[in-house]
DNA sequence: ATTAACCCTATCTGTACAGTAGGAATTAGG
DNA sequence: CCTAATTCCTACTGTACAGATAGGGTTAAT
């Protein structure tokens, strides 16, 4: 079991974003340089963020990406959602086993659907326990650390 | 982000085991048949549960599987991590990208690694807060609603 | 000895994911 | 208006892995 390497790669760029504190918009270039995300599939996690409606983007010669919100208000469970889609436990194909030769497999797989659902809740719940700003502060303990 | 199916069948096999009240081993075929699971796969579930410790098995002609532990001392995160191994949040290849162009990428992956970690943590917490004998339990409730 | 079960290794196959390619649309500046 | 730099979008590729299958070896009851 393992989330896949865009959620990672989402909540790098987001922090990226929330520690640039200029006013100017951030380039994907520069994000991909200082986070070591290869640029061009930086662009879909960047995509998927802006559909999202977690970052904004302005087009053209110096554009760039900024936070739509606060960093308090974005959550990692938001993040990492985005990138990857809705947190689902089991694959699309579990349905796929629906019947069998006697007619009705899988009789207990609702009770075990239920046992999904409560990992999958609290899998949410312990990302979305964190937000970006939290995440922001750890940093700037981690920086004052190593001084 | 998802478990494999193999959890799912892992967790059908023991509740399957555990139902079975009678004294003489319950066999694979009959397991496959009942919870819709190929044979020849669910085979290599068994093994890995044996291999864990989780059950036993009897060989030869009347041989077959039954739980080695009362069905309250197996917890379903047990079952989960024999059939798949060890619960990982990012997949092994996430070492894959330590180094980039200008010799230090993914600066913050340590604070994202202890999210995983903390997410991983209450992955299993919530497994294992759910026994084998509490499965039992609920299709039993079920059960007797229906009739 | 035969048979029915478990046991093990190897292999096939589809699919999802990480990453790549190429270019269209947009904006700033000269 | 032209150029350059950027975002934006669609499509494609390569590969690793999960699910499934195949075939045969080993054990034990009758």
């Amino acid at each position: 079991m393992y989330l896949s390497a865009r959620g990672e790669y989402g909540i790098m760029a987001v922090l990226d974003l929330a520690l640039a504190k200029g006013s100017s918009p951030v380039q994907a270039k520069g994000i991909a340089d200082r986070q070591g995300i290869p640029l061009k599939f930086l662009e879909h996690i960047l995509r998927a963020l802006r559909h999202a409606g977690l970052i904004e983007s302005s087009r053209g010669i110096h554009g760039g990406y900024r936070l739509a919100k606060p960093a308090d208000q974005i959550r990692l469970g938001d993040v990492v959602q985005a990138v990857e889609g809705p947190i689902a436990i089991t694959p699309p194909r579990s349905s796929l086993r629906a019947h069998n030769g006697n007619g009705h497999g899988a009789p207990h797989s609702s009770l075990i659907q239920d046992v999904w659902e409560e990992v999958k809740v609290s899998v949410v719940n312990t990302l979305n326990r964190t937000t970006l700003a939290d995440l922001c502060r750890r940093v700037q303990d981690l920086e004052e650390q190593r001084t």
